[in-house]
DNA sequence: ATTATCTATAGATCTATAGATAATGC
DNA sequence: ATTATCTATAGATCTATAGATAATGC
C-alpha cells in the first residue's frame, strides 16, 4: 500500500486543500479527520503520517488560506495600479465571496472559531492579518505611515464585519444591503485621496 | 425526583443562562449537553423536557443574547443622551467586552458559527441585527434616514469586524491597536455631526 | 529495509430516548 | 395522575493508535 514520494506529496496536498474548504465550510469542529480524508480519496488511518494532530493541520491550513488571500491581494496591486483598493474591496464585499465561504477569507470564514482556538492557530492569523494590513496601507490615502496604517486597520474591520454579519442573516435582502452599503462606503470614502 | 412549578422554570432560566456563557466561550459546537446541564447543576436526561433539541436551545439563546445586547444599547440611549453613540462605540470595543466575550456581543462571539447554523438560528441572529441597526441610526448624524441607516451599517460592522480580528489573533499589542484604532475612528469621523 | 496506506479498534465523546423514581398539584 | 429529574443506554460520532499489508527506494 506504500506510495511514491511524488503521491506522498500529493496526497499531502490532497488533504490541505480538503480541509480548507471544509473548515471554512464548516468550522474547525464541524469537521472530522474522516471527512477531510475521505474528501481526500484516502482512509481516516492514514492521516498521522501526514500531520502530528488535528491542531496541525488546522494550523497549517490557517496559515495557507491567509497566505492564498495575501498572494491575491498582492496579484492585484501589481495588476490594477491605481485601483487596487478598490478592486480589493468590491471583491472582498462580492456576491460571489458572499456564496463561497469555503474558498473566501479565513477571518470572515474562521474569525470566530480562531478566537477560541491555541496559540499555533491564532499565531499564523497574527501573522496574516499582519501581512494584510500591511498591504491595504500601502493602497489608502494618508498624509504619514501612522495615518495609513490606522485606515487600513479599520478598512479590514469594516470588510471582515460587513461579511460576518451579511452571512449570520436569513435575510438575503439585508445581507445585500449591508455588503453593498459597506462597499461603497469604503470606495467612496476611504479610496478617495484624502 | 419532580420539582415545583416555581423551580422548573428556575431550572429553565439556569440552563439558558449557562448555554449563553458556554456557547459564546466555545462556540455551538464546542458544547454539550452534558457541559450545559452540569453547569446548570442537573443530569443531561432532564434537559429534553425543556427543549425540544439542542438547535432549538441554540436558537433561544441566540435570541436571548442579543435581546441582551439591544436592552443595554437602549438603556444607555436613555441614560446618555447626547453622547449615547460615543458609549456604545466605546463599550463595544472596550478591554472588558474584548476578554469576556462569554458575556458579550453575539455577533462577534458566534458570527461565524452562526453561519453556519440552520435557519431558525440566522432568523434569530437577523432579528436582533435588525433592531440593532434601528438604534445606531437613531444616533449617528445624517440628513436623511437612508444616509442614517447606511452609517449605522457601517458603524455596526466596522465595531463587530474589529472585535473579531483582536480576538483571532495571538499578539495583545496587535489586539489592543486594532480596538484603539477602530474606536477612535469611529467616535471622531462618526459621531462627530455631519 | 523502509514506510504510506489500510483495517480494526480503543476510549472519549456526542444527541437523544426509555424507564424508574419521587414529588407536585389537582 | 401528572411530570421533572435521574440512571442507563442506544447508536453515532470523534481523535488517535496498533498492527498488517504491500509497494518504494536503497
Amino acid at each position: 500500500m506504500r506510495v511514491s514520494k511524488e503521491q506522498f506529496a500529493e496526497h499531502r496536498e490532497r488533504i490541505l486543500t480538503v480541509a480548507a474548504l471544509l473548515f471554512r465550510q464548516k468550522g474547525f469542529d464541524g469537521v472530522g479527520i474522516v471527512d477531510i480524508m475521505k474528501g481526500a480519496g484516502l482512509t481516516h488511518g492514514g492521516f498521522y503520517r501526514h500531520f502530528e494532530s488535528k491542531e496541525d493541520l488546522m494550523m497549517q491550513v490557517s496559515a495557507r488560506a491567509l497566505a492564498g488571500s495575501t498572494l491575491v491581494w498582492e496579484q492585484t496591486v501589481s495588476e490594477e495600479g491605481q485601483d487596487s483598493l478598490k478592486a480589493i474591496v468590491k471583491r472582498y464585499l462580492s456576491e460571489a465571496h458572499f456564496e463561497h465561504r469555503e474558498r473566501g477569507c479565513a477571518f470572515s470564514a474562521l474569525g470566530a472559531d480562531a478566537a477560541r482556538q491555541p496559540l499555533s492557530i491564532r499565531s499564523a492569523f497574527a501573522n496574516g492579518l499582519t501581512h494584510m494590513i500591511k498591504i491595504l496601507s500601502g493602497l489608502v490615502p494618508g498624509a504619514s505611515t501612522a495615518v495609513r496604517r490606522r485606515k487600513a486597520i479599520s478598512t479590514m474591520a469594516q470588510m471582515v464585519g460587513a461579511m460576518v454579519l451579511a452571512r449570520c442573516v436569513d435575510d438575503p435582502k439585508l445581507s445585500r444591503e449591508i455588503l453593498a452599503t459597506v462597499s461603497n462606503n469604503l470606495v467612496e470614502h476611504v479610496a478617495r485621496s484624502s
